[in-house]
DNA sequence: CTGAAAGCGCTTACAG
DNA sequence: CTGAAAGCGCTTACAG
């Protein structure tokens, strides 16, 4: 085993001479191996064994002029990312899904008008092949636009409001879930059930509103609505201003966790019992549904099969197909608060 | 401005015949502007603005056999990922960090053995220039090894327990956070102080177990000791132990804020009241911190610092400078709960 | 099924 | 300061 080549990695070539073929034949086995003779494949494979070959990432990309990777594109501010694990969670998932095709899932975050200039930049260059997109309110809109003018494959998370055609997209059928929150709630015999929204320039914030109104019919009363921006101190804030202005409220749908544990500090302050008084009920069934007391009662998103999903429609966008939209149901988890 | 070339991407060479220069001239611009006279340095400038060129990554990175991008590998459980914000802050950090320098970061997950195993395949394999290593427990300590013996510049957040010498760091000063934990706590008068420490094969874990039990000198005692994993359940059962075993403590310090966050819910449930008959104080200043009633009195870690310093020091380290290990000192956040 | 050859788009000594 | 040329390590028609 002593060699006196200098320790230089391997390259195609040195598998190719390994192996008695030509680096074509090599090249081809390293791609799926079809139009090979068995008797090659072997002599190949053990050449690759022998060598300690690597195919060189850089040395591919640029002669299939594909980058092999995907970007998960955050285009939320730094603050609500950490309050808010549904990001962790999706993020995850989506690295998850892409390992098993060996593609690197690259981190993008483009809060500001600044950093959203240097992603289409980087994007543009070809950095990678795709892009997830995570929550995009419809303020981005110039920046959406770049990114569909651009043509590089990309798939939404939630509807991208103003591009629903342009993009394909992953969501929770949040309309549906909200009205099931409001029979559900119904079923328990609360009449008079208020609710903190989400943000409306969101597909989830008007979704869920759009539900909850439409179910209730006759029964929706402006008045006991609130919007919120998904954080916990504004679910906190926005049920200060439901009691004050109306306290015979007997429920309250939070649009997400978050804003239903900031309420349920405000609802304990106050003295009233959840669920005995108000019946309180979220949506995500995020880890801190689990952290209250009582716990969440939720809709729960499946964010797991949401990530998947992602990954799974921007392959086939990567590969030239359409792309395609796709709505997940939700399901109530019931716990304590509800 | 009418044109019957095909709409291609420009390439170096289109700049070149654009600026009457040779594609090597360019190049020069392109990586600095060194040892270029100023009228080409103009002339290029011009023409890379008129053809709208950007180069082309993979081009480049097979040239120069870099990777042009920084791993972020998470070697811990994905539930804790979710539950604990610290990750994600590090991560956000590290990604601003690099964001500066055009560098890209990629999000590596490294839960299981299978998953390690992909991993060190990957870096292996040259897809990035360096990694940042976050959260490596001592049962990892195969993989370490691996990844050691790989070369590639790495750079630990923590103390790397078992490849101090090894691979270069940046940790906060646990043990001294720690000991003005006790400091404090003992200028309230606190007599019997209680800690909840965590994971021992962490270097935090250690380090602020090992402050706490020197600064308490004498007065150490273990059956007031409890080891956690860092979650909030282990927080509340590790409290409810403590309580069981002396109900006289007067004082606890949790090794992190989560945990705290846990010994806080069974402290209230427990009808004790915070801060007046148990001090409790916590580690980290993460988010929890604040949605605790009482806010969480605790030690805080400089996270911004510690990515920013990480992210400076892998990049000398690949710039092929030795490696450096950094302690940054810890501050403490005086909130509601000591 | 296989090999020779061109090509992907840069960078970097080297000679001048 | 500049250009011509070699090289980075693959893939992919093409001809056989």
């Amino acid at each position: 085993m002593s060699s006196t080549i200098p320790r230089r990695r391997p390259t195609i070539d040195d598998v190719a001479r390994e192996a008695g073929v030509s680096r074509g034949t090599v090249s081809r086995v390293l791609n799926g191996g079809h139009w090979v003779s068995p008797d090659s494949l072997t002599a190949v494979n053990a050449a690759i064994k022998k060598t300690g070959y690597r195919i060189n990432p850089h040395a591919r990309n640029l002669a299939t002029s594909r980058a092999n990777s995907v970007a998960f594109l955050l285009t939320e501010s730094h603050d609500r990312l950490f309050e808010d694990p549904n990001f962790s969670i999706l993020m995850r998932g989506a690295a998850q899904a892409l390992e098993e095709h060996d593609i690197p899932l690259v981190l993008l975050m483009a809060g500001s008008e600044a950093e959203q200039k240097r992603v289409t930049d980087f994007i543009i260059a070809g950095h990678v092949d795709g892009v997830l997109l995570v929550s995009s309110h419809s303020r981005q809109h110039d920046f959406l636009a770049d990114l569909v003018r651009s043509k590089v494959p990309a798939i939404a998370c939630g509807i991208p409001l103003g591009f629903e055609r342009k993009i394909g997209f992953v969501a929770a059928d949040d309309r549906d879930g909200a009205c099931e929150v409001v029979d559900f709630l119904r079923d328990q015999g609360r009449t008079r059930i208020a609710t903190i929204a989400g943000p409306q320039d969101t597909s989830g914030g008007t979704g869920r509103l759009e539900g909850y109104r439409e179910r209730l019919g006759e029964l929706y009363d402006e008045t006991i609505v609130e919007i919120g921006d998904y954080s916990r101190a504004s679910g906190a804030s926005g049920m200060r201003a439901l009691l004050k202005r109306d306290p015979s409220i007997d429920a309250v749908f939070a649009a997400n966790d978050l804003m239903a544990a900031g309420a349920l500090d405000v609802l304990q302050a106050s003295g009233r019992r959840v669920p005995e008084e108000i019946a309180l009920v979220g949506f995500d069934d995020s880890p801190v549904a689990t952290t209250t007391t009582p716990e969440l009662t939720t809709m729960r998103q499946p964010f797991d099969r949401i990530s998947h999903e992602m990954v799974r429609l921007l392959l086939q966008v990567i590969e030239g197909q359409p792309a395609a939209a796709m709505t997940l149901p939700t399901e109530l988890v019931r716990r304590g608060s509800a």
